[in-house]
DNA sequence: GGATACATGTTGACGATGGCAACATAGACC
DNA sequence: GGTCTATGTTGCCATCGTCAACATGTATCC
């Protein structure tokens, strides 16, 4: 089962809440996904896990500090997620992704929109460098060490778009009517070769 | 009243502003690519247009229409890119999309951040399927009109989410030290190869 | 066991924002 | 000139992020 739980929690009477770290984060994963990043707020957070408004600033310094904490539970899924599909080899690891990205829009989208710079939260940075480095390795069989960084980049960047145009709604003319989602993604997976030479 | 204007711009001392429209337009770009989607607020750029925080709703309906406008012209922008980029075939059409993406970071991420659904705004979307179908044409040559449109979505993904993964730093441990980015795009989108067949 | 320090929650405040309503003004049209 | 309407303005409200001051449990030390 998954780990960004969606969730509700029964909720203790005590002062003390017990775990709220966890709880706002659970509540914060729910309505990013009701409302995107953008109609997440701390406030409506702490509501949600019954606290009172500034409860939430004892576990993250601010705002941005809950969305990178959010991202970082999605890399670190994701990887769970890439790291089980591994065994069916690379292609079905691309579907992973796709599929990640489907199931979790908002969350993805977090992950990767810009919203959070890397820069400015190394634990974030380091999570989703973990979750790039399976890939690569996922591709040295693939196009031989040599190229492997090259093709892994590559393979990288064709699923991450995949997954970002069809979140936004941009291959809506393209898939014929009754195609599923699932036979689109294998479909243009399979227009593409990675060579091997450098 | 004064006619001395403080303003950074000339501005006409008229009650009414001549181009609001515009202008709005052209200072929330700037704005945009000054503190991303998230710090772009409809007062901060009535104030630079020297006009009252209201007055941007006799233009836009409301933030999200703001913001529609702004990605429908990166949209148009994007085109005309591609465009002339075109007589120099498909591979220099992918690295000119890359290279929109870099130059301007927040356009490209209010495109396809998710922030905007395509569907609350239709000229958005047409803005958009625009660009998407001057892709699907250049990709004809390369791998026959039956497999185009396969060979286009998986070369829009392709370029799309190298963009996207440049922009956000996620290749940064990759590109070796004295790599260029132009570089490593070429080597990248030169490690794929479109199958001719379905 | 009781006093004390510390972590965790709460209350109250401030400035900024999106957005509504009511009012003001300038051109356009008669 | 007189009226209509598009465009700006002023004032207001709820919500939000965040700071500061205060309250309350829990752990620690004697």
């Amino acid at each position: 089962m998954s780990t960004l739980s969606r969730g509700k929690r029964p909720r203790t009477a005590t002062y003390h809440h017990g775990d709220l770290h966890a709880e706002i984060l659970r509540a914060s994963g729910n309505i990013l996904e009701e409302q995107g990043v953008a109609g997440l707020s701390l406030r409506e957070a702490a509501r949600r896990a019954g606290v009172s408004h500034n409860a939430p600033y004892r576990h993250f310094a601010d705002r941005d500090a809950l969305l990178a904490a959010l991202a970082a539970e999605g890399f670190a899924e994701l990887g769970r997620v890439l790291e089980s599909a591994a065994v069916q080899g690379p292609r079905a690891r691309g579907e992973a992704y796709v599929r990640f990205a489907l199931e979790y829009p908002q969350r993805f989208r977090l992950m990767f929109g810009g919203t959070l710079r890397l820069d400015a939260h190394p634990a974030l940075r380091e999570a989703a460098s973990r979750t790039y480095q399976a890939l690569v390795r996922a591709f040295e069989p693939l196009a031989g060490s040599q190229a492997a960084p090259t093709a892994a980049a590559a393979a990288w960047a064709l699923v991450h778009g995949l997954a970002q145009l069809l979140l936004d709604g941009h291959f809506a003319d393209v898939r014929h009517a009754g195609q599923s989602v699932d036979a689109f993604v294998r479909s243009v997976l399979g227009a593409v070769r990675f060579a091997r030479a450098p």
